[in-house]
DNA sequence: AGTTGCAAACCGACCGGTCGGTTTGTTACT
DNA sequence: AGTAACAAACCGACCGGTCGGTTTGCAACT
């Protein structure tokens, strides 16, 4: 009878495991100020005992599912990315793919944490270091899938350009505010037109700014 | 003596005045959830009672501050676009002009009642109204703005796509991804091109999309 | 094999503090 | 006298955090 080698440890393991996707869930249900340790607790079937044993405030437990919410976040990037074919990469279809992530309900609870972090020091410390490690994640992996641009610097603006629109249409989206999917289709539309000749022109646009500004 | 003319009615319009710029404020420093009655009553030098009287719930007093907060955007927006000549109305400035008011203090309030709306039935009705009237009155001041564009329809998209990369540049700059100046600059240049003509090709791309969709 | 010892995991009650909301009282103008 | 404006005490609920005590699993010793 091997199947009762549950250790202690690996207990452990999935306690957290719980909490932290309790914690996640609640983020994208209840928002920040709506995802307390009691919640978290009981949505995960553990204790309240349990959860401050293993996460003793509430920051650690933050914390530690903001690392896994933006972790998970950067492996389906990189999943979602390396099944697409290489006849079909384009910025078109890169911008469908982004859309489609940020669309569903886990960019709800990375928008919590990011306005949360606004104006909380100590938690604008973790997301801007999530977001720097999902960023160098993004431009890495978009790098490889756009072998042909060469420059990295006008690759790393026009990957943030992208993420940008799709992230400002997620926003739009909760805000009631006209209408995101028409707006991506624009994007999409404009990105088609986006090659490493016409990318050199605008990364030419940023270098004459940069000197006269 | 009409010096001592201060009714009731315009001392009671003054508290309400306090108490809405006080919230506001809260909102930009502290948060959503930060935003409690009694450090709005304290920053606005009343008393809690006070202001219970005039905003019986807390309710009442934030959604009295968020029609407040976005018709003042709406009145920062026209009075932006009515001081910039003819012959400077470009897109290229309208989305600059976007940016410098949307990079600002005041859209740190409206981001933080988005994404509160998010997770709050009541609020989120409240917050898609005013969104509403806001982008009612975007689109009508750049439509005078660009009065070469006749077709309503890609006009008003147009404008989104706009309002949409500004708004993702703000909440990029807030999670610390990316450089949100080089991206509006990539926007504006980007934003150079749009005519009555590429935007008609634009059109035909959305009515396709649809369409087939 | 059986017992002892220990540390990690877990439990639930409790604390001080703050929240939104209510009640009661006082002032000042009409 | 009546009413709008303000003030302050107060209420129950809930927050994050802490605490003493219990259970569980593993290792060491005999």
């Amino acid at each position: 009878m091997i199947i009762a080698a549950r250790t202690q440890a690996s207990r452990s393991a999935e306690t957290q495991d719980a909490l932290l996707d309790a914690t996640i869930q609640c983020l994208i249900d209840l928002g920040y100020a709506g995802t307390t340790s009691r919640v978290v607790a009981e949505r995960a079937h553990v204790s309240r005992g349990a959860q401050t044993h293993h996460y003793p405030t509430k920051d650690d437990l933050v914390v530690a599912a903001i690392e896994r919410l933006f972790g998970r976040l950067a492996d389906r990037f990189v999943q979602t990315f390396a099944d697409i074919p290489v006849e079909g990469r384009t910025f078109d279809r890169a911008i469908g793919e982004l859309w489609s992530l940020l669309r569903g309900p886990t960019y709800g609870a990375v928008l919590e944490v990011i306005v949360a972090a606004r104006t909380d020091d100590n938690l604008r410390v973790v997301v801007h270091g999530v977001s720097a490690r999902l960023e160098a994640t993004v431009v890495d992996v978009l790098r490889q899938f756009f072998p042909d641009f060469a420059d990295e610097h006008i690759a790393r603006v026009l990957i943030n350009v992208g993420f940008t629109i799709v992230q400002g249409a997620a926003v739009a989206g909760y805000a009631g505010y006209g209408d995101p999917e028409a707006t991506i289709r624009i994007a999409r539309a404009v990105a088609m037109l986006i090659t490493p000749e016409t990318a050199q022109l605008l990364a030419a646009v940023l270098d004459d700014d940069s000197s006269k500004g």
